[in-house]
DNA sequence: CCGTATCCCCCTTGATACTG
DNA sequence: CAGTATCAAGGGGGATACGG
């Protein structure tokens, strides 16, 4: 017999952890806020989202549509264009985000020390 | 003139990426549940939490307490033990935590398909 | 019992160049 | 404009062996 906790406790972690893999990639995020302020154009996305390489931009986007968190629509014109936005799934997980983001505000001195992990 | 969304946007952005990167090791939430429900010795957690290296364990329970999510107390025994424990902030992190859960309850089909990036 | 020290592998990210 | 291809670098995590 095994002493693990509960069953619940797994399934929580199991939870927990895949919103974090949603989560996860370094530009996941900052991609997820840009497009919760508005559909962007790829190239706009490539210029406002900060420092960020096209192929990493684009692995970008396809996890997360992939995840079902934005959309990816394209507009026959020519040249062509490409339009990301959230999906109603996307925006919904901007409910645990706010939540982390007010946790960070309340527990994380301002300056967040902690940073040296997230220093470009 | 940059056209970048607002600055609260920017600091949504570090908020929300400093609580992730205080959660982002593979380890962490499991050790987290796990000392909540209650202090644990080392050996203890290495037993329960899964299948996981004493290396990685114990830079784990290191991170987690340099960035003051768990305390960490040594009982002078022959031999000597060392017990883990939430601090306050430990616990007060359990918010964001049931959050995220709670998210995945209602958006993710139960199979959780995006475990692909998880499978151990 | 509670770790450290090595070595190794994989995965993510970035830089750069090329294409429909 | 919106990508893809290729190469290289860095860090996290695991296996194993050793130490106080």
């Amino acid at each position: 017999m095994l002493e693990q906790a509960d069953v619940g406790e797994l399934e929580m972690i199991r939870g927990t952890r895949a919103v974090l893999s949603l989560l996860a990639g370094k530009w996941n995020v900052p991609v997820l806020y840009l497009l919760a302020s508005g559909t962007r154009r790829y190239s706009e996305v490539l210029y406002e989202v900060g420092e960020i390489s096209k192929k990493t931009l684009t692995q970008t986007l396809r996890g997360l549509e992939r995840d079902g968190l934005i959309a990816r629509r394209v507009i026959p014109e020519v040249p062509a264009r490409v339009e990301y936005s959230l999906t109603s799934l996307g925006w919904s997980i901007t409910g645990p985000l706010m939540a982390m983001y007010e946790w960070a505000e309340q527990h994380l001195p301002d300056d967040v020390a902690h940073s040296d992990r997230l220093a470009a």
